[in-house]
DNA sequence: ACCTGAACACCGTTCAAGT
DNA sequence: ACCTGAACACCGTTCAAGT
């Protein structure tokens, strides 16, 4: 299958330095080879963005709707952290897709039925979920810069350290719980520094604001 | 501004096209003359992602931390809206930015510090709004397929109507709320059918999760 | 059906050279 | 300081040709 043979070379060398040719490398082929199965560079990513997610379903049953997004929630970061370097394709190539699951969909939707929305109060309390599962993780594994050398990483952990308490008491005060912890004040991705307690709680509030949003009339 | 520059070229042509040589030309010099203002590529996009959030921090004063985080997310969103083309950018390029705005930052701390929270759960809530702003919008104006023809948008809505509603009872049921209204069952992105009950409800239901979030011990 | 092989129009980045 | 100009090693995709 071509399609785990360009996961397979995302996992080695990384995104950025993916190519149609380096592929057919790896397959000791030729790079117009790789044309005859595949209708564009575009179209296979696509593809390894589905394949990533493939199977993260939750199977069985639940004691309860929460537990169900709960698992998802779960199931879904696990995906991503199988295949982090893939990470940046989730969030865009999701868009549209023809062959969607759509086991998955209807599951989810039952999910949230179950927890008493209905109408289009049920499709926004869908997007949310969405939204919610591809914000944090595309966010946890985004790709470090190419430049994330050491002494890069040490300017990061210096200028936050340094930060004016009298303009920025909030940054001050919490100057060690946010280093390397919060978005945008990270040196390191998730592959490195998971953010297993953020990610928890983050569950958490999605889900108490859906029980809430659906109590309301 | 060379930045600028390269977002005008996105925005006009597209970020699938986006090139230094095309960039060049538009300036009218030499390709090699961009190297000159920028280290590389990869910087000179994160710099064009940082252009399209700057000034979404909400200025003045507030009636409660709810209302300015409701105004944060409006102001991200529209940020993005007038740059929808450069939206993959912000999902990626956001992971840890030396230069990240500490001002935005100390706001949005000391708006979830004045619902209550502080510490470690300080940090979860900071994340989670930051996510939550993030995955919703990546995915709402997530470019199209290049192949998004009329025939391509024509069998999404037709394998929509047919599901089957005896195994897909909700799918079926909500049909026509669910078309082009529900990420992954779209056709169009936001800058053609902009999703904007549901990104409300979305804002309510992160907030309402927040609020409860804040208050439990 | 599946792959080779040559070719085309591009791409980012280098490095020396100009002014 | 700022740009030219040539060059390098790549890239996706085409199309005809082989088997």
């Amino acid at each position: 299958m071509i399609i785990l043979a360009a996961l397979a070379e995302i996992d080695r060398a990384g995104l950025e330095s993916f190519s149609l040719r380096n592929l057919a490398k790896a397959l000791g082929v030729f790079p117009t080879a790789i044309s005859w199965y595949v209708p564009g560079r575009s179209q296979l990513l696509a593809e390894v963005a589905r394949k990533v997610l493939e199977d993260i379903t939750p199977p069985g049953f639940h004691d309860s709707w929460q537990g169900y997004l709960r698992d998802f929630f779960r199931r879904f970061r696990q995906a991503i952290r199988r295949h982090p370097n893939a990470a940046p394709l989730i969030g865009t190539q999701l868009v549209a897709n023809p062959a969607v699951d759509l086991d998955f969909i209807e599951r989810l939707l039952a999910a949230l039925a179950h927890g008493g929305l209905s109408g289009a109060r049920l499709v926004a309390a869908y997007n949310a979920v969405i939204a919610a599962a591809v914000g944090f993780t595309t966010q946890e594994f985004a790709p470090v810069p190419v430049d994330g050398t050491d002494a890069w990483q040490q300017e990061i952990r210096e200028r936050l350290q340094s930060v004016p308490a009298t303009r920025y008491p909030q940054l001050a005060q919490n100057m060690k719980l946010l280093g390397n912890k919060a978005f945008t004040l990270r040196w390191q991705n998730g592959t490195e520094s998971p953010l297993d307690a953020s990610f928890e709680a983050f569950v958490d509030i999605v889900i108490l604001g859906l029980e809430q949003f659906a109590g309301r009339t």
